[in-house]
DNA sequence: GAAACCATACTTTTT
DNA sequence: GTATGGTTTC
């Protein structure tokens, strides 16, 4: 065999890595591993799935897979023999219970198994959870207890810290909990400024009776440690310069040297004293937590972690843990492996160290850790990239770099081999495997960005692009926002998409069988407008309520819209879709849950132009990607604890403040590799960013304070975008991007009976649109009638156009002010769009007001072209509620004009 | 040329 | 709360 059986695989962006690791994968299968033993962790729950739906694939469709030749290589096997076997394998597979997953699921599983030893029932829930506040009582309680409350207050007026501050404190150090032992924190009193006042006194008297300027006496008065630290002097050797020249001599050298002597002194009483406080607060902390997650079966995700390791150091021994899980574990495959944590790893170490050993030749249990440290920028939430340099050479790993980039055009690898060779350490150059694509680069440096980025997708959407193949790519959330405002701005007609969690029910297939399953019950026109807008098809196509057994189960229901429509993408969303609807008997009580439903969505919605975070586009491709600069500075913020390490362990821990690093060496040691690492995070999101670009890529910088500065770009045109005729849609074909239909206002009411059949449409979807405004108004007011209008708007913006909206609007407007309207709605209980099923039919009364006395129902209309039709409607709506209540029934079509409401009442 | 002062913004996010 | 950038001051 030639599998390595511990290798480190280091997979630049694009070059292959889940290609590598399904390779690994059924490598490790055809040659007898039992896929119980294979554990393969990832880090986020899309790619473990994306992974297990890959060595699926690829197992099923062997014979025609690039991997197979690779799996060849790896096994030592024929591909015949492979093939031969497949079958085997696949049973194998389908039997077994997969270990692909998260690591904080792995985790979770684990501590399971062992609850009980750390206090907890094995059901324990983990995620966000509200006991924010719970913990913040026990925790002042804890204080009182420990008599510790007014040591709490003192310690909180001293260091200026609000009890939220010191909150986020304890947690920064509850994370770094497995590296740190923080019971043996430092210790002291709270220290004295005054020798260091003394000694500045002395500066000063000195200089003074020399005849030092007013200025610079000033300079030598302060009454606080940061006054006293932001002195510029303390940076100096001596006073030989600026107005204290005349006078430096020997006597002020050694004064300043005794200062600066006395500052360090100083702050590490200080810092001491600090975390020596802070250390015992945190044991409460600590405690409370403990407590907390006992009582509530409740943990967060750092909770796992923190328990887990808590359990392997003390509690059990390791073999017992690691053997509890289902057997030994013989096979460990780690993807994204720089952004393990510090913890994680220690937790795994064990299980590593036991493969790693490899007692005996016959024994088989391989490691394969793949990983990239270019794409590391999760250092903020714990990833240290270290790890993976130090895991290769602690474990004696074999190490492999895949060097080419199946990904992107030529013109995209080799403009990112030119930028960062030489600028991220160690960068290696990458080979182009596409010959086919040329691609392209647009480097632009502007004073301003918006305009460039819309010039861009102007230019990509010019070229033909398809608008879900575009993605922008921002540095913050709020840059984000902005973006997409502004795009949907300068392209009404575009779909835009803020990348963001979905529910669910805001998967454009989901919403359009929602439409249908409302449509069919309610018979209202909206919805099934809305359904044909949202499958893509036109207004002309056929849609019969008859023929639907609305007594059916919603999952057949929603099983047979599915088939009939040919809405099946392939995504897992549908699957949990019907999962959902397998959950409720009747189509009625199905309908009442649909708008709450709370179910996310594991695969996003595909359609339109994409805005997201270069945080967010980690891990994925995009056929045109534009970067754009941040649009406000970014801010430096540095925390109240600072750590330093010597490769992955801990070496100090340091308390800012500002200018410390002028009287203490070490601290300022420490914070020069803290502003390194810093630097090496940012250079590294932009590799994630300009790596993204499968064709190509566009560049739209600040010419200043530009977040690109350390890549120093110079503008820059190269290739062509020339969009390629061979088209993967992500949609099936039945789901295509809607194609917006423009309507003129005036077209719309003016003459809809001679203008044919698309001035038709135009009226119907006018009339809809109206409809819809009505229907999300929550009381007749100017504010409701604003809200309403964002609605509208969010939903008919690809259909109407701004014009039609507006006069959408200023008939609603004119409704609320209408006196005739009001008058009839006063003093009445409103009911909209209730469903009413008469004589076997099912209708929707727009709006029903119930008095007292009367009953009345409304219908509103947009245009009186058909009034016969619509005085026979409201009289089979009078007739309905005529038998249902035992009042008089008065029924009114409201007309709702460009020149006015009238209200017409029927005979 | 250097220090002090004042105004001005103001992170990244999954499990 | 805290860096940073620009301006003022001697």
């Amino acid at each position: 065999m030639n599998l390595s059986p511990y290798l480190a695989l280091e997979a630049s962006a694009g070059s292959g890595k889940t290609f590598a690791l399904s390779v690994r994968y059924l490598s490790l299968l055809f040659m007898g591993a039992n896929p119980q033993k294979i554990v393969a962790l990832t880090f986020t729950n899309k790619s473990a799935s994306e992974m297990k739906t890959r060595i699926f694939e690829t197992l099923k469709h062997l014979e025609s897979k690039d991997e197979l030749e690779a799996i060849c290589v790896q096994t030592g096997k024929s591909k015949e023999t492979l093939l031969f076997e497949k079958e085997r394998v696949m049973q194998i597979l389908l039997q077994a219970d997969i270990k692909i997953s998260t690591l904080d699921s792995f985790f979770s599983l684990i501590l399971r198994h062992f609850a009980l030893h750390v206090g907890l029932q094995p059901d324990f829930k983990v995620g966000q959870n509200g006991l924010d506040e719970e913990l913040v009582e026990r925790f002042i309680k804890g204080c009182k207890h420990k008599n510790l409350y007014n040591a709490l207050i003192a310690f909180s007026i001293n260091e200026d810290k609000k009890l939220n501050d010191l909150f986020s404190l304890l947690n920064m150090l509850y994370q770094k909990k497995s590296e740190l032992d923080i019971s043996t924190l430092d210790e002291g009193s709270y220290p004295s400024l005054k020798p260091c006042l003394d000694i500045l006194e002395r500066i000063r008297d000195y200089f003074e009776q020399s005849g030092l300027s007013a200025r610079g006496l000033a300079t030598l008065k302060a009454q606080t440690l940061s006054d006293l630290l932001s002195k510029k002097y303390l940076e100096r050797e001596d006073f030989g310069y600026w107005d204290y020249k005349k006078y430096a001599n020997e006597r002020t050298d050694t004064l300043l040297r005794e200062l600066k002597q006395a500052l360090n002194e100083h702050v590490n009483a200080k810092e001491a004293y600090f975390l020596g406080q802070l250390g015992k607060l945190f044991a409460i902390y600590d405690e409370s937590l403990r407590g907390l997650m006992g009582e509530y079966g409740e943990l967060r995700f750092d909770d796992v972690t923190n328990l887990l390791y808590t359990l392997l150091r003390q509690e059990i021994s390791k073999d017992f843990l690691y053997f509890r899980l289902d057997g030994v574990i013989e096979h460990l495959l780690i993807d994204e492996f720089q952004d393990t944590s510090i913890v994680q790893y220690q937790i795994l170490l064990p299980l590593i160290e036991e493969i790693r050993a490899g007692r005996g030749v016959k024994e088989f249990k391989t490691l394969f850790f793949v990983g990239d440290v270019k794409q590391s920028i999760y250092r903020f939430r714990g990833g240290t990239k270290e790890l993976f340099g130090y895991a290769k050479k602690s474990l004696h790993l074999d190490v492999n770099a895949l060097d080419t980039n199946y990904r992107s055009s030529e013109q995209v690898v080799n403009f990112v081999n030119e930028i960062f060779t030489c600028k991220i350490k160690g960068y290696e150059s990458q080979k182009v495997a596409k010959a086919t694509s040329e691609g392209y680069i647009n480097v632009r440096i502007e004073e301003a960005i918006e305009p460039s980025v819309l010039e861009a997708i102007g230019m990509l959407l010019g070229e033909g692009v398809k608008p879900k193949d575009i993605a922008l790519l921002v540095h913050t959330n709020k840059d984000a926002k902005v973006f997409k405002a502004l795009v949907q701005e300068q392209f009404p007609a575009l779909h835009v998409r803020l990348e963001a969690t979905l529910k669910l029910i805001e998967v454009r297939s989901i919403k359009a069988i929602i439409a249908l399953l409302k449509y069919l019950y309610f018979g209202d026109e909206l919805y099934r407008a809305t359904f044909l807008a949202l499958c893509g098809r036109t207004w002309e196509t056929p849609l019969s309520r008859s023929g639907w057994d609305l007594d059916a189960t919603p999952l057949v229901l929603v099983e047979k819209i599915i088939k009939t429509y040919g809405l099946f993408d392939g995504s897992v969303d549908l699957l949990s879709f019907l999962e959902v609807a397998s959950r409720y008997e009747e189509i009625e009580s199905f309908l009442f849950v649909l708008d709450e439903l709370s179910d996310e969505a594991k695969s996003e919605d595909v359609d339109g132009l994409r805005v997201l975070t270069v945080h967010k586009s980690k891990g994925l491709e995009f056929e045109h990607v534009i970067v754009c600069d941040r649009l406000s500075r970014d801010n430096n913020r540095s925390d109240t604890l600072l750590f330093s390490y010597d490769e992955v362990d801990i070496k100090g821990l340091y308390l800012t403040m500002g200018g410390r690093e002028a009287v203490d060496a070490v601290y300022a040691k420490a914070k020069e590799q803290e502003s390194v690492l810093m630097v090496e995070d940012r250079l590294n999101a932009l590799y994630v960013a300009f790596t993204r670009a499968k064709h190509s890529l566009f560049v739209c910088a600040k010419a200043q304070n530009s977040a690109f500065e350390m890549l120093k770009l110079s503008t820059t045109e190269r290739g062509v975008i020339g969009v390629s005729t061979k088209e993967t849609p992500f949609m099936p074909s039945t789901m295509r991007v809607y194609e917006p239909k423009r309507y003129g206002a005036q077209e719309v009411v003016s003459t809809p009976d001679v203008e044919g059949e698309s001035a038709e449409i135009a009226s119907i979807t006018f009339g809809i649109a109206q409809h819809y405004l009505l229907e999300m108004l929550d009381s007749f007011d100017e504010s409701s009638l604003k809200r309403a209008y964002i609605a509208l708007q969010n939903r008919f913006a690809p259909l109407l156009d701004e014009t039609t909206l507006q006069a959408i609007y200023q008939r609603g407007e004119k409704l609320i002010t209408c006196k005739a309207f009001l008058d009839l709605i006063e003093g009445a209980k409103v009911y909209k769009e209730q469903p009413l099923i008469y004589q076997k039919e099912r209708k929707q009364i727009d709006l029903l007001l119930e008095f007292p006395d009367r009953i009345v129902v409304v219908d509103y209309k947009s245009s009186k072209k058909q009034s016969a039709k619509h005085q026979a409607q409201v009289k089979l709506y009078q007739d309905a509620l005529s038998t249902i209540y035992n009042l008089p029934v008065e029924a009114y079509i409201c007309y709702l004009q460009n020149d006015g409401i009238e209200l017409l009442k029927s005979l």
